[in-house]
DNA sequence: TTTTGAGTTGTTCGA
DNA sequence: GTCGAACAACTCAAA
């Protein structure tokens, strides 16, 4: 009996789901399988924090099909040959896959589809994580938008694609399943327990992801351009690792938006056509993960310092909301957009650390690593890529602080140690007199470091590294 | 081809 | 404490 292979990777839902639809519509049983590359040649393989959502992900998905009375058939290896292998036993003459854009996805899936088509299997793949495919957005010169403004205004002329309705009714299930795996024989868990903040603050299930969309629309999206900076609120989504793997569409979070409020929905919708953005400058500028866009920044003069790094990515820089950033990252597997921004000037600035290094650590540390977002957001404070902040914006991690986290609230629920710290002096510490100090039970260099490279010379370090690089 | 207008997210200084 | 100006000048998009 023939049969439609469906090929899930970041698109781990049942609903909005442009594959499934169309595999069900085949008429065939749908043979659901999902492929963990472990190969170590791969590039970009997921961080230590992705895998623990991929794990739950992977185990949410088995279980809402055998809802419906199918599974998800689990495999590990190289997908060329794993496809084959399954395509051949189960005698199946569909596959079908949802798109992915990063650039190694793209060149297996083109590699994969030529490879099958000249077997006579019918390969077919479809959008259903971005509102309009990269290359389809062009300017009227027929290139790719490399300014947001004019990107996104662009694509509010084109028409908004509809959230793909699934009737999981008429899926139809095959008499026997092929082979599958343990999810437990992937090894995604951690080997060493780090991950108890993670389970504490995620559900990463569609159940999960609805209760959080909902949860946005109730109570945050009203107040969403005003209070989206703030770290100390509840004012963003934290939606970001629920898009990232695709337990949720974009054009149903994009429905239930409209649906709500579709007023004080703008904002954040423009939030997600950054995300479009970013997938489209990683399609038409492959190389941004690894390279800066702006190639005068090959010669830029970085000063490599282990000893930064290190006290940047534990959290022991001087600067109380750069530490507490760096803190709810390992904590929780996430962080706030804005401290994102900060963390990174700062590293990137006042430290003068590759961006590379700052990205490498945010894919491994972050659940919602999303290569696209990740190189678009360093390149962006570095200044070497599209629609770049100016050189001379350097963020003072003090005024940040203190303008986003007024009261410190931020700081003090991921640093107790300055909790005692009076808002005065909450953002600097170093600053605070003895008496102060002593009061709050914070000791200098001890409890706390001061600065490791300070305001003023880290600013005139960055400035002068500019300079520099125009000179060159 | 040339020109013009505009560009996510700032900071510092001095009045 | 608040406000406006200066910072420095580049690239992209579109007419």
């Amino acid at each position: 009996m023939p049969a439609t292979i469906l090929w899930f990777r970041s698109d781990l839902r049942l609903d909005d789901n442009s594959a499934l639809a169309a595999a069900i519509t085949q008429g065939e049983p749908v043979i659901p399988i999902y492929i963990w590359d472990n190969r170590p040649q791969r590039p970009w393989p997921l961080g230590e924090a992705s895998r623990w959502w991929l794990h739950y992900a992977l185990e949410d998905l088995d279980a809402q099909l055998r809802k419906v009375g199918s599974r998800l058939i689990i495999r590990a290896g190289d997908p060329q040959l794993i496809l084959e292998e399954v395509l051949h036993k189960t005698k199946a003459s569909h596959l079908f896959w949802n798109r992915q854009y990063e650039p190694a996805a793209i060149a297996r899936d083109k590699k994969l589809k030529a490879h099958f088509t000249k077997s006579g299997i019918t390969v077919e793949s479809f959008n259903s994580s971005l509102l309009h495919e990269p290359w389809e957005v062009q300017n009227k010169s027929g290139k790719p938008f490399q300014v947001f403004t004019p990107f996104w205004k662009h694509c509010m002329t084109l028409p908004m694609p509809q959230k793909v309705r699934v009737s999981l009714k008429k899926l139809q299930v095959p008499k026997s399943w092929p082979k599958s795996e343990s999810l437990n024989s992937l090894e995604l868990l951690p080997k060493v327990k780090w991950d108890r903040g993670l389970a504490a603050l995620w559900e990463p299930t569609r159940q999960g992801a609805k209760k959080r969309l909902k949860d946005f629309v109730d109570k945050a999206l009203g107040r969403y351009s005003q209070d989206r900076d703030r770290p100390d609120l509840k004012g963003t989504s934290g939606l970001s690792p629920y898009l990232s793997f695709g337990q949720l569409g974009v054009r149903e979070i994009i429905d239930a938006l409209s649906k709500a409020a579709p007023g004080s929905a703008i904002k954040f919708i423009s939030e997600l056509g950054w995300r479009e953005f970013a997938h489209h400058l990683l399609y038409h500028f492959p190389s941004t993960p690894e390279k800066p866009l702006r190639d005068e920044f090959n010669r830029f003069p970085w000063k490599k310092d282990a000893q930064l790094i290190k006290a940047w990515q534990s959290g022991q820089t001087g600067y109380p909301i750069v530490d507490a950033g760096m803190a709810q990252l390992w904590k929780t597997g996430w962080m706030h957009n804005r401290v994102r921004m900060i963390v990174a000037s700062v590293l990137v600035k006042h430290f003068l650390q590759p961006w590379q290094v700052g990205a490498d650590w945010f894919w491994d540390t972050l659940v919602d690593a999303d290569l696209a977002n990740n190189t678009l957001g360093w390149q962006w404070v570095a200044g070497c890529g599209a629609d770049a902040s100016p050189y001379f914006r350097v963020f003072n991690p003090v005024l940040q602080g203190e303008k986003f986290d007024p009261e410190g609230d931020y700081v003090r629920r991921y640093l107790p140690h300055l909790a005692k710290l009076p808002k005065k002096y909450i953002h600097s510490p170093w600053k605070a007199p003895v008496s102060v100090l002593h009061e709050a039970d914070v000791i200098l260099d001890d409890t706390y470091p001061r600065p490791k490279v300070g305001l003023k010379e880290g600013r005139k370090r960055a400035l002068d590294a500019y300079e520099k690089l125009k000179s060159l």
